[in-house]
DNA sequence: CTCCTCACGAAACAAACTTGCAACTTGCAC
DNA sequence: GTGCAAGTTGCAAGTTTGTTTCGTGAGGAG
């Protein structure tokens, strides 16, 4: 039921071959093993058991927002009026099953969900935020924030020196 | 020098294809040609067509930070003083060359960088913070949001239906 | 000291990817 | 309507890559 999660520990060896699949995870293992100093099925009994263990969670591919026709990237900050557990997992749920929602976090602070949105044009936007928030009577106030300029994207973790 | 562009029109098969290269790019191109209906060179020819493109920026593995020792995640609105050409690009790369920062966009509205950072303990927050915000006189202030739960987290972008 | 467990490396095996080629479809000019 | 040129497809062979099996050696417990 619950997901095997064996807590696995990672060595100097693991973080090596991570950093090299967060930025490409086409590399050979062949390739992969030189650049560690470890064979070809080691690294890939160690790659088997990190993906097992969740620690990889998925290997994907990266698509363009701007080159398949969306390209605008929005900020959201929600405020919400009830912080009532079963309201918060329905906006959840609904964050959850938008397919413009691209990230979803809930946060402490001044607010209490940031959205990342991806969409093609505002009036797009304009159209979710009437579903999303002037539809939901739970939605106190959101705040919008249009970007201009994604300096910089990805789900990169930095992985810290062996010497730990 | 430049990015080779060569604005790339897809088809329904090519968005097929990203759909599922999206999710999963460790997917035989014989099973994806299975899917969409093509043989696998053709597959094979798509996907590079993509890649080469920019459609495709990575193929990269996703790793989960609380797994490698950083469990924290914090999003943070930045507020800047000038924002004159040279002092916005100056920010962005140092934002850029942080590995704690995670993504960065420079945004319009009430502030003008939206940070997502990922680190072990709050404290390593608060000496990142020192550097980046206390230690740069350009920025007039910022306000810190704190994940509770990471509801979606993901750089999927939604692919409009193939009829168009 | 012996046995057990575990991780590694070398080689054989299976699977996937890549390439060349001929045939088909599409669009366009004549 | 006809014919040409460009692009795309599918098939099959060749190559690379991933996977499994087996044997070896290094700790750790009894």
């Amino acid at each position: 039921m619950a997901k095997t999660a064996p807590e696995i520990a990672l060595d100097a060896f693991d973080l090596a071959i991570l950093k090299i699949l967060q930025r490409d995870n086409a590399t050979p293992q062949r390739t992969i093993g030189e650049a560690v100093n470890l064979s070809a099925p080691a690294v890939q009994r160690r790659i088997k058991r990190m993906e097992e263990s969740g620690v990889i969670q998925a290997n994907c591919a990266i698509v363009d927002p701007a080159k398949v026709g969306q390209p605008i990237t929005i900020f959201v900050e929600v405020e919400v009026i009830s912080e009532t557990a079963d309201l918060i997992d329905a906006a959840k749920a609904e964050f959850s099953a938008t397919p413009e929602v691209q990230q979803c976090y809930y946060v402490t602070g001044e607010a209490d969900f940031i959205l990342v949105i991806v969409v093609a044009t505002m009036a797009d936007y304009e159209a979710l935020t009437r579903r999303l928030f002037f539809g939901n009577n739970n939605v106190k106030k959101f705040r919008t924030f249009v970007a201009m300029d994604r300096v910089k994207v990805g789900l990169t973790v930095r992985l810290e020196a062996p010497g730990r």
